[in-house]
Parts: C-alpha cells; sequence; structure tokens
RNA sequence: GGGCGGUUAGCUCAGUUGGUUAGAGCACCACGUUGACAUCGUGGGGGUCGUUGGUUCGAGUCCAAUAUCGCCCACCA
C-alpha cells in the first residue's frame, strides 16, 4: 500500500484481533529455557471465576503488560503466567444464589458431587469470558501455562505443601470462636461479614449470690446486649485489682488531657470525671467482688439451676458497666480468651441451625431471637431484671446470606503462623523483597507482626478437600493398636504419611497426594476424610512457585522462579501477597518475587469503588469497543500515579444517538434510562423483566478515555505524514556533527525521553512514562519538528537528512510506546516496514519483522545536550 | 482507638531536592477546514494551591496545629 492511500483513522476494530492473532501464531508471547538469556518473570494475580473483569483487573493487566513487553525488548526472556483462581465461598455462594433464584433449590437438594458440578460447569465459562478480555486487552501472557487455582498440577502443589506443614506440626486442629452463618450453616471469614447498626438494648442482669456473707452483696450485676447467651455462661469476671486499673487509667487520662488539643480536651476531661466518681462510690464493692473472686464464691446462674464462678480476671473493665462481665466462652471471642486463660468449662448452646440445643434447657428448638424474648420476660418475672436501656448495636450480617452472624465455637484446623510469619517479616526488613509503594510495608509487618495462627477449614464444596483422615478411638488401647498399623504403614509409603495424635482418642493422619492406593488402604481402616476445603488463600499463596511445576524440581522452576515482579492491589496485601511469601519461603527457601507494586485503586465519580452491586462497574470490553484496548492501556497508565486512587466518573453510551448520559446515584440500579439527548430510553445491567431487556443495551464507558484515544490517532497521522514523506528516502548514517539546530534538538529529546521512559516504568512511576512519551510525541514530534519540516523537506539539500531524522525517531517512538499502546504501535510498525525496513540510525539493519520483538531503544548519551533542549524551548515560545 | 492517603482551574489530576509569571487533559469562549490529523490547529478566559500559625531573602513544596473526605486495622460485656 503507498502511504496516500492509508486511511486517517487508526480501525484499531480490524486490526487489534488481527495483530493479536499474528503474535500468537508466531509465538511471541512464548517464554523458553533460554540460558543465553536473563528471566524476567511476573505471575498474574488470578482473578476470581466468580465474574468477568472490571476495570480495575484492566489496570492491574495493563501495568503487568507493559513491565513484560518492555523486558522482552531489553532482552530478557519475559514470562508472564496467566490464571483464574477458583474464589471459594464467593463462586460457590454464586452459583448457590443461582441454583435457588432459577431453580428454587439449594446445594443440599443436588448433593456435593453435582454441585461441584455445577460450579465448574461456571468456572469453564468464566475463565474462558476472562482470558478472552485479556487478550482483548493486549496481554501478552505465555497461554500454554495458563493455570487454574483447582487444576491437577495446582492440587498437587496444594497436598505437598500440606503434609509438610503437616509433619513440620505447624498444622493443628483446635476449636474456634468463627463467624457462624446460620442460613447457610457454615462459616464465614471475617472480610465476609459487614456491620450494620441496628436499635438494641442493654439488659442489666442480677445473678444472686449463693450464700452471701454478712455485709456481701446479694447479687452481682452484669450488663449484655444477647440476654439468651446467658444460658452458656461459665462464669462472671472482675478485674483482679479495680484501684490499681483505675489508677493508671487516671494517671492515662490526666496524661491525655496535658497533652490534649481545646477539641479533644473536653472529652477527656469528662472521661477522667467518670473515673474518679466510679472511685468514690462504686470501688469498694469493686474490691469486695474481688476479694470473693479470690475466695472461689460461687453465683446461682438464673434459669438454668446450674452455679457458676466468681472470677478475677483482667478482660473484666473496672470502668465499664457494672464492672462485672458474664463470661460465655462458647459465643464471644474475648470470652472465649477467658475461657482458655481460666480453664473454664466452654457450653455450645446453638446448633448449626441458629437454634437452641439441649443446653438451653427449656428454651431448646427456640430460635436465638424467641429465646431471648422469652429470657427477658422470664427473669422479669423472677425479678432478676435491674434495668434496660436503649442502646444502638453493631451487629455483624453475612455478606451472602444477609442474615446475622452467631459466634460459634466450632473445630478449625489451623496453621502455625510464629514461624513463617517471622520468615516473611524478615524477607521485607531485608529488602529482599520490596514493597512499591513504600509506605504499604507498613501495615504488611503489622499484621504479620501479630502471628495470628491461620484458620485455614472451610465448610464449603468447593475447594481444595483437606487431605487428612480422621479416626476417633474407643480407648487409648485401640489406639496404641492403630498406631502399629499407621507406623507400618509409613515404613511401607516411607515419607508419604504422616499421624498426629490430637488426643488420646483421635488421630490424625496427613497424605502426600498422588497415591490412590494408599487413600484407599487408609479409608478401609475407617479413616474419614475430612469433608472441609481449604480456604482458597492457601492455595494462592503458591501461585508463584505451583505454577512452575512445584513441588517437581522441573527446569522451568530452575530458571524462572523466583519471579521478578507482583502487581496487585492493596487490599490483598496481607490476604496475599504475606502468604506467598511465607509459603514460597517454606517451599522453595526463596521468596517469590523480588518487588510488589501496589497500585491505585479506580473509583468512581463519587470516590466509591466500582462493584457489580452497585451498578457502578465498567466492563473493559465496552471501553475497548468504543476507545480500542491502547486507548484504554494509555488512560489507565496515565492515570497511574503513587499517592491517588482513581476517580472515574461513568457514563452511559446512548445506543440511539451514541451521547454519553452520565451514570448517577439515581440511575445507576435502574433497568432503564433516558437518553439526555434524543430521549429514548435504553436497558441497562439490571434489566430483567421482557420489556426492559427489549431494549437496546447501553455500554458504559468513561468519557476520561477520550484523550488517550485523541492520542492513538495523532500518532497514526504523524506515522502517516512521515510515511508520505519518504518516498525517496534512502538509509544512511546522518552526520552529527554538521545538522542542523532543530535536529540536534530532537535527537537530544529523543534520548532524554527514553531514559525517563525507561527509568520511570522500572519504578513503576506509569504516569511520568506517559506524560513523558505523551508530550514528545505531541508537542515536540508533532506540533514542532514535523512543522519545521515541512519547508525543510521542500529544499533538497536539507530533504535527505530530515528523512533520516525523521524515519529514525519514528522507529524509535514506536519502540518506546509499544509497552503501553502495542496495537497501534505495530500496525504503524508493518505499514511501514513494508516501505522502508531500515529506519534505525544506530544500527542500520532492517527492523525486525514484528515490534514487539524489536529492541528497547539505546539512549545515546552524546545526543544529550541540555542546553540545546532548552535554547529551543525559548526559540519555539518565541 | 491506631495507621495511611487526599484536599491545587467548572471536572479529573500533575507539580521531582523550597527558586522567575503554579501546569496538563476534558469542559468553556473566539477564530480557522484544498493543509498528516476537526479524534485537528491558533488564540483566550478561569486558581487568595482547605484553614491558621511558623521557618526562610523566598513556601503549593518544609514544620506545627486545625478542618474535611476516603481507605485499612483493631475494638465495641
Amino acid at each position: 500500500m503507498s502511504a496516500e492511500n492509508i486511511p486517517n483513522r487508526f480501525d484499531y476494530v480490524a486490526r487489534s484481533g488481527q495483530i493479536y492473532g499474528q503474535w500468537l501464531e508466531e509465538g511471541c508471547f512464548d517464554a523458553e529455557i533460554n540460558p543465553d538469556k536473563k528471566p524476567f518473570t511476573i505471575v498474574i494475580p488470578p482473578p476470581n471465576v466468580t465474574g468477568a473483569l472490571h476495570l480495575g483487573h484492566a489496570l492491574n493487566n495493563t501495568l503487568q503488560d507493559i513491565q513484560i513487553r518492555l523486558h522482552r525488548m531489553m532482552g530478557y526472556e519475559a514470562l508472564w503466567i496467566p490464571g483464574t483462581d477458583h474464589a471459594g465461598i464467593a463462586t460457590q455462594a454464586v452459583v448457590e444464589r443461582r441454583l435457588k433464584e432459577q431453580e428454587n433449590i439449594t446445594r443440599h437438594d443436588l448433593g456435593r458431587e453435582a454441585l461441584v458440578q455445577r460450579i465448574w460447569a461456571w468456572k469453564d465459562q468464566y475463565e474462558k469470558r476472562i482470558l478472552d478480555q485479556l487478550k482483548r486487552m493486549g496481554c501478552s501472557c505465555d497461554w500454554r501455562r495458563t493455570r487454574f487455582t483447582l487444576d491437577d498440577q495446582c492440587a498437587t502443589a496444594v497436598q505437598a505443601t500440606f503434609f509438610d506443614l503437616f509433619r513440620q506440626d505447624l498444622i493443628y486442629r483446635g476449636k474456634r470462636l468463627v463467624n457462624w452463618d446460620t442460613f447457610l450453616q457454615t462459616a464465614v471469614s471475617d472480610d465476609e461479614v459487614f456491620h450494620e447498626t441496628v436499635k438494641g438494648h442493654f439488659w442489666h442482669i442480677r445473678y444472686p449470690v449463693v450464700s452471701p456473707k454478712a455485709g456481701e452483696p446479694k447479687f452481682v450485676i452484669i450488663a449484655t446486649t444477647r440476654p439468651e447467651t446467658l444460658l452458656g455462661d461459665t462464669a462472671v469476671a472482675v478485674h483482679p485489682d479495680p484501684a490499681a486499673e483505675l489508677d493508671r487509667l487516671q494517671v492515662q487520662l490526666t496524661e491525655r488531657l496535658a497533652n490534649a488539643s481545646e477539641k479533644d480536651a473536653p472529652a477527656i476531661g469528662q472521661q477522667l470525671e467518670q473515673i474518679q466518681e466510679r472511685r468514690r462510690t462504686m470501688l469498694p464493692g469493686l474490691i469486695q467482688l474481688a476479694k470473693m473472686a479470690t475466695d472461689g464464691r460461687m453465683l446461682e446462674l438464673p434459669l438454668t439451676g446450674r452455679t457458676i464462678p466468681l472470677i478475677a480476671d483482667v478482660w473484666a473493665k473496672p470502668e465499664m458497666g457494672s464492672g462485672c462481665v458474664k463470661i460465655t466462652p462458647a459465643h464471644d471471642p474475648n470470652d472465649y480468651e477467658v475461657g482458655l486463660r481460666q480453664s473454664l468449662p466452654m457450653i455450645n448452646i446453638l446448633n448449626t441451625d441458629g437454634r437452641l440445643n439441649e443446653h438451653g434447657g427449656s428454651y431448646q428448638g427456640l430460635s436465638t431471637q424467641a429465646a431471648r424474648t422469652k429470657i427477658v420476660a422470664d427473669l422479669e418475672a423472677m425479678e432478676l431484671l435491674d434495668q434496660v436501656e436503649d442502646r444502638e448495636i453493631d451487629l455483624a450480617h453475612s455478606d451472602r446470606s444477609k442474615t446475622a452472624i452467631e459466634p460459634f465455637l466450632a473445630d478449625q484446623w489451623f496453621v502455625r503462623m510464629d514461624k513463617l510469619a517471622q520468615s516473611a517479616i524478615d524477607a521485607v526488613e531485608n529488602d529482599q523483597v520490596k514493597i512499591f509503594p513504600t509506605r504499604y510495608a507498613k501495615g504488611y509487618v503489622d499484621w504479620l507482626s501479630e502471628k495470628r495462627d491461620w484458620p485455614v477449614g472451610r465448610q464449603l464444596w468447593w475447594g481444595h478437600q483437606i487431605p487428612i483422615w480422621t479416626q476417633e478411638y474407643a480407648s487409648s488401647k485401640d489406639l496404641a493398636a492403630s498406631f502399629k498399623l499407621i507406623n507400618r504403614l509409613e515404613g511401607e509409603y516411607a515419607g508419604e504419611i504422616v499421624a498426629n495424635a490430637e488426643s488420646e482418642t483421635i488421630l490424625h493422619v496427613s497424605l502426600r497426594g498422588g497415591n490412590e492406593e494408599l487413600v484407599t488402604k487408609i479409608e478401609s481402616l475407617g479413616f474419614v476424610r475430612q469433608s472441609d476445603v481449604l480456604d482458597t488463600w492457601f492455595s494462592s499463596a503458591l501461585w508463584p512457585h505451583s505454577t512452575l511445576g512445584w513441588p517437581e524440581q522441573t527446569d522451568a522452576l530452575n530458571y524462572f522462579y523466583p519471579t521478578n515482579t507482583l502487581i496487585t492491589s492493596r487490599d490483598i496485601i496481607t490476604l496475599w501477597v504475606a502468604r506467598m511469601v511465607l509459603m514460597g519461603l517454606n517451599n522453595t527457601g526463596q521468596v517469590p518475587f523480588s518487588e510488589v507494586f501496589i497500585h491505585p485503586k479506580i473509583l468512581d465519580g463519587y470516590g466509591e469503588t466500582m462493584s457489580k452491586s452497585k451498578g457502578n462497574g465498567v466492563d473493559p470490553l465496552d471501553v475497548i469497543d468504543k476507545f480500542g484496548a491502547d486507548a484504554l492501556r494509555f488512560g489507565l497508565c496515565w492515570l497511574t500515579t503513587e499517592t491517588q486512587d482513581v476517580r472515574m466518573p461513568v457514563q452511559f453510551e446512548c445506543p440511539h444517538c451514541e451521547a454519553l448520559v452520565n451514570q448517577t446515584k439515581q440511575n445507576r440500579q435502574l433497568p432503564r434510562v433516558k437518553c439526555d439527548k434524543c430521549g429514548k430510553e435504553f436497558s441497562t445491567q439490571w434489566a430483567e423483566k421482557a420489556d426492559d431487556k427489549a431494549l437496546a443495551k447501553a455500554p458504559v464507558v468513561s468519557e476520561r478515555f477520550e484523550t488517550a484515544r485523541n492520542f492513538c490517532n495523532k500518532l497514526w497521522n504523524a506515522a502517516r505524514f512521515t510515511m508520505m514523506n519518504l518516498e525517496d528516502y534512502t538509509p544512511a548514517k546522518i552526520d552529527r556533527t554538521n545538522l542542523a539546530l532543530e535536529d540536534r534538538w530532537l535527537l537530544s529529546r529523543l534520548s532524554s525521553v527514553n531514559q525517563t521512559m525507561t527509568a520511570a516504568i522500572k519504578k513503576y512511576q506509569y504516569a511520568d512514562a506517559a506524560r513523558a512519551i505523551y508530550d514528545f510525541a505531541w508537542d515536540d514530534f508533532c506540533s514542532n519538528y514535523l512543522e519545521i519540516a515541512k519547508p525543510r523537506m521542500q529544499e533538497e539539500q536539507s530533504r535527505p537528512v530530515v528523512q533520516r531524522v525523521l524515519a529514525h525517531a519514528l522507529d524509535q517512538l514506536l519502540r518506546l510506546l509499544h509497552p503501553i499502546m502495542p496495537f497501534v504501535t505495530e500496525a504503524i510498525w508493518q505499514e511501514i516496514n513494508a516501505l522502508h525496513p531500515v529506519r534505525d540510525q544506530q544500527t542500520l539493519q532492517p527492523a525486525s519483522k514484528f515490534i514487539i520483538k524489536a529492541d528497547w531503544p539505546t539512549p545515546v548519551p552524546s545526543d544529550v545536550d541540555v542546553e540545546i533542549e532548552q535554547q529551543f524551548l525559548l526559540f519555539t515560545s518565541l
């Protein structure tokens, strides 16, 4: 095609798919083990298969692809491993909800196997959609290596890891208070719980003292927001030394008051007065109770006929309530801690469906709500109810079922974190893993420093089933007999079976995966596999090495691991990043990556996070359809600064007239919206009714990608102009000692921008990189150099030199832009290759067939002339 | 309660170690289409840099206080 026939718009719709196909065909994304090259590896943060990707993913993956493409051009063997995450509870909940909505059945109607099958079908559908989205964005992943956190390779890694941790005694069975969803009948994690303030009451209840001595109170008063839990009380606590505690608080508050600002002072002063008031009125009573506690006095627990001890424990705060607190170890996290400390019995009063069990006595079978009403009435009748305050209560609800959470004592598997967490702290503190921006390292270290054991079991069906088999024994004699059996098995299958006896009568066996014969044998001995599955983060934690074939010492693992950088968003620094570091260290002895970049989050026009449920999410494909993938990528890159989240007002694009209709809090959840401009109605993602669905659906986009789209077009036309003026171009070295000012200036700028770009991308300063190349392309190359070149190309003497400078500059500009805008640069590259393959002044060699495989430009330090750049700036501003 | 971040033009954001007249994109106003590009060009309007105080010859930038918005963590008998 001759240059004149090139259209004046880049047809990204037609060209992008075609170019991507060429890259795939040529294996441009495939990384091979190559001892002559240094590897550069990134593993994708595997998107959840719960749904399609949104703009946040588009940002995340664009930033990774830029690194991969840059390093590929720089001569590294660049590997980007793609994949998806099974996302445990989230995916199962989505599928279960659909079952309920569309077929009105629950998972129990289907059964485990059938449900899991349904979820696999869902996974196949969304994985395909997700991978397709990544391809449309231009992501240059090595698709041959695509993994899924629940596939066989990852399962092998999970089982090997679990087995190893078990053998190291880093996995144990323990009781733990979990957030129990009584509707779904599963524990849910803290992140799956939301809090809502509801109106409630604060009931003050009298617990009679058993045979009070003279001068002693007849009752101890406790206060609670959940009176029904008294059925599970096993103690009442009072502070062991209330006088000292109040003193301490008083000193502390006095100090704070002295340093307090005018604004805070009154509140602190008030607290101080309250403490002093308590000292006067309540302290003697509390001291007496503390004495009674050490004497081992008992209280009568109303409605149960039980007596419980009055105990001394620091958990009871003398400055709060009555100074006494009821202890319900099986239904309150703090009370649980007290229960452990004080060796109190733990009485679980609930069934898994949330109704009271046999420990509820006459209240058995009632829901907690019904029991509460009845208990309060009964207490009142017995004159044990002291006073009732109205109070707002922050009540935990399950994200999934929207029902109230009951704290519930359940058996759980834990990973002991002490040693593992320390290794991950050390890795960051001694810079083996560098986190950018550096401020995020603090949260990482703080979280790990708590070294809280990791509860890894989930009462789900979708996930890696825990590779532990348990057998209960009637007596320790039976146990001893089986121990022998196990020991024998261990000898027979050396290194593949490890047994722990949790107590005298329960034995747990963990098997290394992949031996069906052994599993059969163990099960024939009466061992039953744990039905729980592992927390989804367990398999994600292995991602950087499991994707490369660990536990096999594969060549790929040896070559590509540790990976170079991990690019992710800040909300999973602890959940995911920290755990990858500690698991990587445990399994391979090496950190999983040397750098972590935490990128901003994309918010909507109101500063709210985008989500499907709010209706403010944006499908990257909508943006790609309207503006092109390059515009999407450049636009996101342009916005990626170190400190700020990205606020992005969102519009519906009217399918009738293409006008952009602002998305507002009012219209974003409507099934149909009327266009401001043409007045016609269109449907949205919420359309369900037939007449709504019949309307044309509006894509959701943001006009903030216009700048980037225009930039693509500018680049396209600059290239077009250049090509139109290269007809009689002859490649040759330009004589740098005899150049016009504007030529020297452009070459200087080119090398400066090259340096800036390379440094900025390597430091994850994406916005700086985008701005540098945008300014260079638009202002320097187009507005200045091309305009000056026009008259110079009419002169015979200067024409050849200008052509060579132009060809070279465009060539280098395309390369510099390629990591950010891969499609348009590849399209231009191929057009110009067909006409003038030799452009690069440094080599004077024909350009590579694809720009994706071209060398990253090397700055020419001798070309950089700060003085000329400044002079020229003055010259053009005149 | 602890930690982190933001506050600069109508909107969304830059502003490096303090240094002339605080920038960009979008939006707005005027003019321009035989021009590589109207997804463009030329010109223009618009900012007491949240507030107060301090350091300095000089503060958007450094320090202190304060207001306000947002995020994370902990806690809430």
